[in-house]
DNA sequence: CGCAACAGTTGTAGAAGCACAACTGTTTGG
DNA sequence: CCAAACAGTTGTGCTTCTACAACTGTTGCG
């Protein structure tokens, strides 16, 4: 927000020139790789030969069966495209609808054998590191999914007291 | 693809253990920060009062005017549906079509002054790095926007022989 | 000139995503 | 027991995104 952050605006004395334009060019370029350059949805769609949101629907229940209120919430949309979500996949055999065992409002999703395999493939192509990045030096990976753990770990940590479920799946 | 590359998988006699697993799991990492804590395509088409596709139409014409042809290019899609983007675009003042001084089949599109503001103002959300990334150590900041920039100079040297041009930009 | 290629537009069609209301059947708590 | 809350489904409607065909006007080239 700020117009002339360059140089030392620092409250314990330390040079802080360009920390900030660091931090916007580091989290621009992060950006600009996963959406511009690796983008891959597309792919694991026609791969899968079901739309992203399925496919992602999928990746989810490989974790575990669950609820269909569950599985609303791991693809951030609500009861009714759940059930349009999960009747295509149960269609295509991918994913099967049982009851739940203690309460009969419930249904439990979960992959078929078939699934499974859809949704490995699908984790296989979205989690692929880019070449670029298998190219890195050892060093440099090291470091940088050391530094990347840490973001992750320092963003579980901010919502504290929060209800503690995070989900770790990229979609 | 492979099961069980946990070890001394190496040509050079290096120790080469889990570095593909170091790999994998920070790319699935980076991915999970982009697309699963910060996605903001919601935030900015509700910030502009425009689709995600007409934020970044005029993220792209923020470079400077270009024909409604390189915009379709830019942004992916084809000739039509640039027309109906540009269309919404012009109705909200955002943009303006011109003639193109010298071939009249073609138009020139640019950004208004309000067109100017709103693409900033999606810069600027699409741009703001997390709170995590900006309370990194001043050493790993540096070194994260070091290799996030060594990826892309690789990602650009990879297509040698291309035509040269690659958006900067992330979607 | 005359014709092919090009830029842009219009029209059509369909898939995908998403949200809301209304309904059935089930459970729970007073 | 009974009303409220809940899980899931059905139906409806809208926006977005995308693709293709067909058309107008313009340009470039032989």
């Amino acid at each position: 927000m700020s117009e002339h952050d360059e140089h030392v605006r620092d409250e314990h004395g330390h040079d802080e020139i360009g920390r900030d334009d660091e931090a916007a060019r580091a989290w621009r370029g992060i950006r600009t790789l996963v959406l511009e350059r690796h983008d891959r949805r597309r792919q694991v769609a026609a791969a899968l030969g079901v739309s992203f949101i399925r496919a992602k629907a999928l990746r989810a229940l490989l974790a575990g069966p669950m609820t269909m209120r569950e599985l609303a919430a791991a693809l951030a949309t609500d009861a009714p495209y759940t059930t349009l979500v999960v009747d295509g996949l149960e269609r295509r055999g991918l994913v099967a609808r049982a009851p739940h065992p203690s309460d009969r409002r419930s249904k439990i999703v979960a992959v078929t054998p078939e699934g499974s395999q859809a949704a490995r493939r699908a984790e296989a192509i979205l989690n692929a590191p880019p070449a670029s990045l298998l190219r890195l030096s050892r060093a440099d990976l090291a470091t940088l999914d050391r530094i990347v753990a840490s973001l992750l770990a320092a963003e579980d940590a901010e919502d504290a007291g929060g209800t503690g479920s995070r989900p770790a799946m990229p979609g």
